[in-house]
DNA sequence: GCGACGTGCAACCCTGGAGTTGCATCCACT
DNA sequence: AGTGGATGCAACTCCAGGGTTGCACGTCGC
């Protein structure tokens, strides 16, 4: 379930379901801690079944957040950076688009106190 | 609803989990584009109730994404950018990390690769 | 004061998804 | 070959939360 190029946006959208999720960011956590795991190993240390970690594990590859790597009867995943870090990118672009309208808006608010507006 | 100052980890949660829902995301475009405006008038231009607004706005407020303002009977809600840097800056850290230690992995089974380790 | 507009509150559906259990399947190892 | 450990698949439960409706309350304008 590695494949599938989507749009920014959808990008963006699958990220974002993904980290919503607690158990989701301790799991990304345990896999940047240790490396290349089997999704047994990461149950043991957390609360839940196994069975919830691989879903778990299922939308953080289709986030692009994580990558499984088959090797003979287990598979390890291991965590992937550039995903998150192209979200955060959004996200801070995102930040500063406010910045600029609020510092905008402002303005003009400022300027229409010191000058009263044509309308009545 | 604007209290309450919690640790940086609750703050990334309330942040995240605020940003997951597709909704609150266009109510936060609908606020940056728009300036202060009213939870009624946010509404019309959505597919949903003003009530489905008023909560919305209610957990954005709660993450630090949004203020509200009252003015006479109606209250007006605008964006605040500084949560959602924040977040993002904290997302980056975390890819930065991610990137260390996957370098790090790396280099050991390079190294481990060229020299047979001592467990057999 | 009174009507109208805008909010706040509460109770109520209903779907998505987090979690579980049970079993089938596959692969390594002796 | 056969056994045990690891993964995959499917059906099922359960509840948080997104959405709605109806009404009460406050505030502006006349």
């Amino acid at each position: 379930m590695t494949e599938e190029v989507p749009g920014p946006a959808e990008a963006v959208d699958s990220v974002l379901t993904a980290l919503a999720d607690p158990t989701r960011r301790r799991l990304l956590h345990l896999l940047a801690a240790r490396g290349e795991v089997t999704a047994t190993v990461l149950a043991e240390g957390l609360p839940v079944s196994r069975q919830a970690v691989v879903k778990h594990l299922a939308v953080l590859d289709a986030a692009g957040l994580v990558t499984a790597r088959r090797a003979g009867r287990k598979v390890r995943y291991s965590v992937q950076p550039a995903a998150l870090d192209a979200t955060a990118r959004w996200m801070s672009s995102l930040a500063a688009d406010w910045d600029r309208r609020l510092a905008r808006i402002k303005r003009l608010a400022e300027a229409a106190e010191q000058d009263p507006p044509p309308q009545p």
